[in-house]
DNA sequence: TATTTTTATATTGCACATAATTTTATTTAT
DNA sequence: ATAAATAAAATTATGTGCAATATAAAAATA
């Protein structure tokens, strides 16, 4: 089942319930529809078997959420994904990536580091068949850190801005060099959270989320 | 026409266009209905003279947008603004200012200094019985200084941020203490960023947040 | 090839039927 | 007699189909 797996590809930031939002959501993430697509409401009412009007209301919570633009009388269409946009996720991640980081330094338990431990593993098990898997156990690297953060308004924020980051290449694979670096990367920080080291732990966040901006900003336009 | 001023206040966060979605926002700012209220479709569409249909699409954005929460089969609720959601809210808005602020400052014109002398001198003309005008003076203030900011959806973030704590406390007007103080902070971060000096200013607006942060606190739950 | 006209398609607002929930009324038990 | 539990009624949410209007696509004309 290979339309399966591509859609445990961004799990931990999707919802697993399947509402016709989630699922247009899900097509968005995963480039099925992409930047500048025209979302017919007809069109997607056959596609997840119902009728327009929840289509019409899945689209319009997707507008508010900024995944989906509207203009009147013409229609929905996937959010313009372009060059300026890479820079201005990565700028507000730039904000939060540390803010979050800094409250997960101070109340990490156990349990948690061990998982961290794991996914560095798992990490480091990849063969170059499966350097696709990477970008999900970095997504699950991260949400393990900030999903328990009490801001859930700031969590959601990162999240919809990593989704659109989904979005924007749905479809690279990194390379090994890429990989290899961020992997190292990883593990000081999990060093430095080992040792309750908020201001080191931040300064290696900074530099990885600016590392992975400098990498993905190659594809884009 | 007391109904119309009541909505000016408000009026740089908010589109003039009058679609449902604006207007039912507009109340939920303005604290016609405020957090917790049911959000009855039928009700809203008598109210605001169409169907239920644009109203539930209405809905359905603002939940996008984080005003409003869904639950299936009962219908929509304003969310639930208490005591976190004013920390939350001001957690982000300590880093989104500073952000937005330092872009200003390295690009501010003569005419955006102009207006923002001219606000001062509006804020320091109010006397007691217009004090509740001080909050559209703030608003249009930090508003003169971010909307114009290349990064949008950073933009759009701290908008909706700022929503939240107005619908939060819409009918509280400012003691001539928190005013003064303001104005103070105000005039002293406009004396900065003559000067292009971007760390005094930030310093300056770090404290002019965690100062509105601390008055507001005071009022909820 | 560019422009206009015609045709086809889609969006929008509306009314209705069904299913779920909320409210009110009634009954039961303490 | 009061409170809790249950049953009935009213209300509301959800999904569907359908006109009217506007836009997009196709065909025809210059």
């Amino acid at each position: 089942m290979p339309d399966k797996n591509s859609k445990t590809l961004t799990s931990p930031l999707l919802a697993d319930e399947p509402s016709i939002y989630a699922q247009i959501l899900n097509d968005i993430v995963n480039a099925t529809y992409v930047s500048g697509d025209r979302l017919v409401t007809t069109t997607l009412a056959k596609r997840y078997d119902t009728s327009i009007n929840p289509i019409r209301e899945a689209l319009k919570q997707l507008q508010g959420e900024g995944f989906v633009t509207v203009e009147q009388n013409s229609g929905a269409r996937v959010a313009k994904f372009e060059y300026n946009t890479l820079r201005d996720v990565f700028e507000i991640l730039q904000l939060l990536d540390p803010y979050l980081m800094e409250w997960f330094v101070e109340s990490r338990t156990a349990e948690q580091l061990e998982a961290l431990e794991e996914l560095i593993v798992k990490m480091e098990a990849l063969t170059p068949d499966n350097y696709e898997d990477y970008r999900v156990l970095d997504m699950q690297f991260h949400w393990l850190m900030y999903s328990e953060h009490y801001n859930k308004n700031a969590v959601n924020i990162w999240r919809k801005n990593r989704l659109v980051l989904h979005a924007m290449h749905a479809n690279s694979i990194l390379n090994y060099s890429r990989i290899s670096q961020s992997i190292k990367e990883h593990k000081e920080m999990l060093t430095a959270i080992h040792q309750r080291d908020v201001a080191l732990t931040v300064n290696i966040l900074k530099s990885h989320v600016a590392g992975s901006a400098q990498y993905w900003s190659r594809f884009v336009k």
